[in-house]
DNA sequence: ATACGTGCAAATTGTTTGCGTATGG
DNA sequence: CCATACGCAAACAATTTGCACGTAT
């Protein structure tokens, strides 16, 4: 008898892109509308809301569903594949998981979004938790900013909601 | 002819609380309901959605509507009165502005709400948004943890919503 | 074959608004 | 008095769900 290689599961042969081979590797199966879906959220270099990924959908294959992206979206939260983020705006924003956590900065005069990256901050806040006898699962960071130039002091409210969204 | 003392505007006499105070100061009518309200905002030390704060305020007058309890939260936070928070869960929820920022530690085992301070990290957060030639306006920091025994490794999920709240 | 994916329309949920009346300053 | 506060019900917006039918594995 022959020996075949790759015998085990891990063998998901095929050109899967990223988030296909999870869904592959949790036996999510992997719809036309889906694919669609998922080929989308790997280009988008954004933080869509479910209307505007539903809008972007379309554009490729007009008869998909609302309800397919509402689905989709918290799906792939459920598995980590996604990050929901909340800026502000009433609807829920969405972006690809990365290892590195990173945060966003909103500047509140247009709507601008800039991502970053620190050390320091995770080092931080890792020991806050940890001084309260807590391990640290998850953390949600988000600065509201405004060109160092224009009237207004500094405050505590990131509730000002700011219109525009990237 | 005789001079009046505190003839200037300031002199809210009477028994106003704190927030009251500030309703005077910026004009705004003090009606039955909303003093209610106020009564019970300055009462809370937890952070009520509108639907609490109404089921609350129900409960010392019958015919108070959801609709004045929305109107006056929106108000209070405008004012920067209150300060609207998102744990995760769906709705808003208020809790009376505080000059230090504080922040909070979402419980992920049980909802329960840890708040902190911490001055390293304001200055890291606001020498964060000079580098970025910005100026911090506000900020929004929720740490998701778990008590420092029980499995699950740290993740970057803060958006596994917990269920209860306080 | 069978469980999973998907569209459509209806249902929920949280929040906002229009309007007529009541009331505080 | 006159602007503001308020109740009620209808309006809204984002998201969810039930059901019948396709499709991937």
């Amino acid at each position: 008898m022959r020996v075949r290689i790759g015998r085990r599961a891990a063998a998901v042969s095929k050109t899967l892109s990223p988030i296909e081979t999870l869904c592959a590797e949790r036996g999510l199966h992997l719809g036309k509308k889906r694919r669609i879906l998922i080929r989308l959220l790997e280009e988008m270099d954004d933080h869509p809301c479910a209307d505007e990924v539903y809008a972007r959908a379309i554009a490729v294959d007009s008869r998909i569903g609302i309800a397919t992206v509402y689905r989709t979206l918290a799906l792939f939260e459920e598995e980590g594949i996604l990050v929901r983020r909340d800026f502000g705006d009433k609807r829920a924003r969405y972006e690809v998981a990365r290892k590195p956590p990173h945060h966003h900065m909103i500047d509140v005069e247009n709507g601008r979004i800039i991502e970053f990256e620190d050390d320091q901050i995770h080092a931080l806040l890792e020991r806050i938790a940890a001084r309260g006898g807590y391990r640290l699962i998850g953390t949600r960071l988000e600065l509201f900013v405004a060109p160092a130039d224009s009237r207004a002091a500094p405050g505590t409210s990131p509730s000002d909601a700011p219109k525009p969204f990237d």
